[in-house]
DNA sequence: TCTCATCCTGTAGATTTCCTGAGAAACGTC
DNA sequence: GACGTTTCTCAGGAAATCTACAGGATGAGA
């Protein structure tokens, strides 16, 4: 969100309501997005548009998403795909995917994990110099293609949702996040539950990020500054803490 | 109120007070307003219309508002929407409200917090440039993204009706408003309370906004200039101090 | 100055929201 | 198949917030 990629994605689902997820919210990460519902419709608007990257459905009415990856290939578009496929697709199928910049995730998928998957694409596709796959918080840092989380130099282990929410707040720091925006975004489209699981899994969250020791000049054990506030009422957020003003201006 | 944000604005409910309620309150925001109490009646609006927002009540007789949305989308209209659910639905059918520059309030809703809700999303989607959270009187400032609120570069916690009530406040700045008023806007439309709320909660944020110590250059305490002004017989008022001249206190 | 309406603010109880530990179920690994 | 991890639910308790109420303070007008 905090930073502008500019990047063109086709989103090819044949489903309305996951299509129009997609183009919501990568359109709102800063994403050109077009679309199609058919596999055909795909390859025509694939090789019309361009695009930096295909976000494609492997189940699909007509071609099968393989295909219709061969066949944009073999017209001259070799941009990364990553593949939305069902979780009980058998291993061999999504075998030799994550080859060539390809990726993929299974339905149903949460955004975060979509977006995050796309960016991570794109670092790698686009080479270059300004790749950073390191996001930063204060002494908090989180390494998008290690999946390594710091603070304060500490090594810190994760679940995998622990993770995703963590890089969701990050990508907003400083901004309040309602629980609802938490869970629409960390949580896969199809859940069901209670926006209670929020609130557990902030519980987790601080517990190993702000629960971290550290030990000052004198050796002695102090506890990091807290970075995940609540705003009662409101939602959470995370962010650097503020510079303490001991002069008197 | 303060700045004049021009935008056209689509109100879809079925209920003609809430309607009303909702165009009148908009209208002195600032908005262009058009309405429609119908699903078919808000499609045929909204194409024609092409507005920036469209504020659409997900429970409709004759077409659910997602259905609403999913038309308008295809009709080639991405503007975000800002549904109102009732309170009860919010579990099952909110999944996926947030996305996309899209948010929801719950009915029944306060004037305030759809006024802000609207503000947010414009600000959000239209792009980059002047996107300005902060709301400022004099030395007092709210932040719209964090939810902090400063007075002389001292944070300050307010409640979430607190914070309601000074930003409408601030958003009038140099207006008095009625009692009545602020009841209004501040809190719930099914509100059955007495007036009388309002005053303790002018004495809250007098207390904590008003009553605010700084250290002046010698380091001596003291207090900062109030904002928060009774109008005694019609209302309250937030204003910044005018210019003194000769001070004699 | 007196009176009355209005406003201010402290107290207290009810309510809401949040935090966290414990445990069940699902999952992956060896 | 046994084990550890992860996910999710649930419920008790703590804390913040909301609201009503009432006595005191203040201001306007007679």
């Amino acid at each position: 969100m905090s930073q502008s990629i500019e990047a063109t994605i086709v989103v090819v689902d044949d489903e309305p309501s996951i299509r129009e997820l997609l183009m919501a919210s990568l359109h709102f990460s800063g994403f050109e997005v077009v679309s199609a519902a058919t596999g055909s419709e795909a390859i025509e608007v694939i090789e019309k548009t361009k695009p930096d990257l295909v976000v494609l459905d492997v189940m699909l009415p007509d071609i099968d998403g393989f295909t219709v990856t061969r066949r944009i290939r073999q017209g001259g578009v070799d941009a990364p795909v990553l593949f939305l496929t069902a979780r009980d697709d058998t291993q061999d199928k999504v075998m030799g995917l994550t080859v060539g910049g390809d990726d993929y995730v299974t339905k149903p998928f949460s955004l975060e994990e979509v977006v995050a998957r796309i960016r991570a694409i794109l670092r790698r596709t686009r080479q270059e110099g300004e790749a950073d796959p390191i996001i930063k918080v204060a002494d908090l840092e989180i390494n998008e293609d290690s999946h390594d989380v710091t603070r304060a130099g500490e090594i810190i282990d994760l679940s995998p949702t622990e993770y995703k929410l963590l890089r969701y707040l990050m990508d907003n720091e400083g901004r309040v996040l309602s629980k609802a925006q938490i869970l629409d975004h960390v949580w896969q489209y199809d859940w069901g539950g209670d926006a209670a699981i929020v609130e557990s899994y902030i519980s987790y969250l601080r517990k190993k990020i702000d629960g971290v020791e550290v030990r000052d000049e004198n050796g002695a054990k102090k506890k990091v500054t807290p970075l995940i506030q609540t705003k009662r009422g409101i939602g959470y957020m995370i962010r650097a803490p503020r510079e303490e003003q001991g002069s008197t201006d």
